[in-house]
DNA sequence: CACCCGATTATCT
DNA sequence: GATAATCGGGTGT
């Protein structure tokens, strides 16, 4: 397996988007590594009303109008950290994929770190769980996350036993019709 | 500077 | 399936 290259995100930042599901997002605690499965994206960019750069470069969204490969860090609802990762043609100012749900691998138990009660399907399926899972916050806003290995991604197939799907991004009230939310599920 | 509300989740029933 | 929790940005006074 090989890690994602900076190039793989600078391109149109839907179709990147789709083909990180899949992709191995990688999570080194210490001396420990630990991975899990991207299963569900969405696609945001600068010429989008539910992008939160649609309305231009604040000191909040300043991240998704910077290098591609990038983190981008928000606060939802104001409890939750949601991780995107800036990803867009060079034509387009601003953009991301926000990393709305994996499938744990390896390493579960350290993932699990934070809040051992829940439910192994509980772990990882929401972006604010995504966040609390990986420890990510507010300080991996910006982030490099192709040129560092505490976070990054790795190559891979998609398994067989999975099939994509395309739907409309949920959460939002602008441009909800959309189909730039993209999402694996096992078929068997 | 006050007010409003959201790219959600946990914890009830 | 309803609702509380909780806070920083955006917007307009």
């Amino acid at each position: 397996m090989n890690y994602l290259i900076r190039s793989f995100f600078e391109r149109d930042t839907v179709q990147v988007a789709r083909e990180l599901l899949g992709k191995v997002m990688v999570r080194r605690f210490g001396d420990a590594v630990c991975c899990a499965r991207i299963v569900e994206t969405e696609s945001y960019t600068s010429d989008d009303p539910a992008c939160h750069a649609f309305r231009g470069k604040t000191k909040r969204n300043a991240s998704l109008f910077g290098p591609v490969g990038h983190a981008y860090v928000y606060l939802s609802y104001g409890l939750h950290w949601c991780l995107n990762v800036v990803a867009r043609k060079p034509s387009m100012s601003a953009g991301g994929v926000l990393i709305r749900a994996l499938e744990p691998m390896s390493g579960i138990e350290f993932f699990r770190n934070n809040r051992p009660w829940v439910k192994y399907s509980d772990l990882m399926n929401g972006p604010g769980k995504v966040t609390k899972a990986l420890m990510i916050d507010r300080s991996y806003d910006g982030y490099d996350l192709i040129a560092n290995n505490e976070l990054t991604f790795m190559d891979s197939d998609i398994p067989n036993n999975y099939e994509v799907q395309t739907t409309t991004r949920i959460g939002i009230n602008k441009a909800i019709d959309q189909p730039w939310r993209f999402l694996l599920i096992k078929s068997n």
